[in-house]
DNA sequence: ACGAAACCGGGAAAAGTTCCTTATTTTCCC
DNA sequence: GGGAAAATAAGGAACTTTTCCCGGTTTCGT
């Protein structure tokens, strides 16, 4: 086996995919022949590349990572994606995996684990990293929230990590370009399905689950 | 020293108050001479009974805690208050003690500091559990959010705890007896004082500061 | 290809917010 | 005690947000 394995990297941060490619490059294994800063740059690099895994940040700004997947994985089925992100959270960990990704490492994991999660994802397994599911298939006795939570559409999940954070209405519809109508209406919805009835008690919803930091 | 330390016990909850009831008066220092389930009832109660301490709960239906030390501590400045609260969280803490408390420790602190507490503030020591008020002092660099909240009315206070908790203001308003155009005031003189534009970010700031569990 | 679900937003009524103003009460200081 | 300052309470008017209902498009699975 002569031939590296090629890899993608997406991230906003340029900083970032710097380092990363350093790293993977390092192992004389992996080669990096592409990087997008963004969801739709790296949707059309993939086609052009083809690569044999894409390594991919979830928080980036327009259509975010697990849309990003989404599209990825629509135009084919066969693609690895690995994802590192910041977020340690189950949520983020299924939602990642139901759009299709391959792999989930935290950006604070050890080095070592991302040319292994590569290793693995391209034996065809399905790397999470150690700790990040362990919650998921206890039987958690509370919070049916979570459940809620993980049928939503990616775009009510949108919208409600954006109010919950503390954003306005009128600034989620800027954020993802959508009338603030929309947007309201979005929220409607998604207070009833969580049954409350104040932007407010989203936002103890998502603290609860652990999906806001600091 | 022939006479006991007399004490009146207000909480809303019967069980808690038998329990401290046996506690204060098995070491045959204390004598436990009124109880009391709200704070309109304590204060009527001090002043037939005009006991050595008070030992009370903070988190009461009707007045509250807050507001019940400072009506009796306004009718007698010199009413020794020791409260007992589920809250280990600093806002608390300074608050009680703004409002005239003596002494603070917490529902779970060992059974003996309950009796050491009381014999402190009978000495005219001034009995903070050990640990809670460690933050305050520290120079903390971030957070002046501790500061402005400490500096706010009891109205305001109020207000704010329950509009972070997720109340609606309409329910704040219910609940407080206020007016809802009252409480729309108060939470935008709040939302401005703490530089924020959305009742979200108040829970954030609740959140962070540790005010609220669950 | 057809139904289901997701997505987007218009319109109207209800609810909530902001800003300004007024008034009473409490508190504090000299 | 008298007067300044702060807290408390709330009305009115303009404005924004939210709710509810609806219709339209795109996309997906089978």
């Amino acid at each position: 086996m002569n031939n590296k394995i090629t890899a993608v990297l997406v991230d906003d941060h340029a900083v970032v995919r710097a380092g990363f490619r350093l790293l993977l490059s390092s192992g004389d294994k992996i080669e990096v022949v592409g990087e997008a800063a963004r969801g739709e740059q790296a949707i059309q690099l993939y086609q052009e590349c083809r690569p044999d895994v894409v390594v991919m940040d979830l928080s980036m700004p327009g259509i975010g990572g697990l849309e990003t997947i989404r599209r990825i994985v629509q135009r084919d089925s066969e693609a690895l994606i690995l994802v590192f992100s910041v977020h340690h959270e189950q949520v983020y960990v299924s939602r990642a995996l139901n759009a299709g990704a391959k792999g989930y490492i935290t950006k604070n994991s050890a080095p070592e684990l991302l040319t292994e999660a590569i290793a693995a994802i391209m034996r065809g397994e399905c790397f999470v990293e150690r700790g990040l599911l362990k919650n998921q298939q206890d039987p958690q006795p509370s919070n049916d929230h979570q459940a809620i939570l993980a049928e939503f559409s990616p775009r009510e999940f949108d919208v409600f990590r954006l109010l919950a954070e503390g954003m306005t209405a009128q600034k989620v519809a800027d954020q993802l370009c959508l009338g603030h109508k929309t947007v309201a209406n979005y929220a409607t919805q998604i207070k009833k399905k969580l049954q409350v009835d104040t932007t407010t008690e989203l936002a103890h919803i998502a603290v609860n689950l652990g999906m806001l930091q600091r």
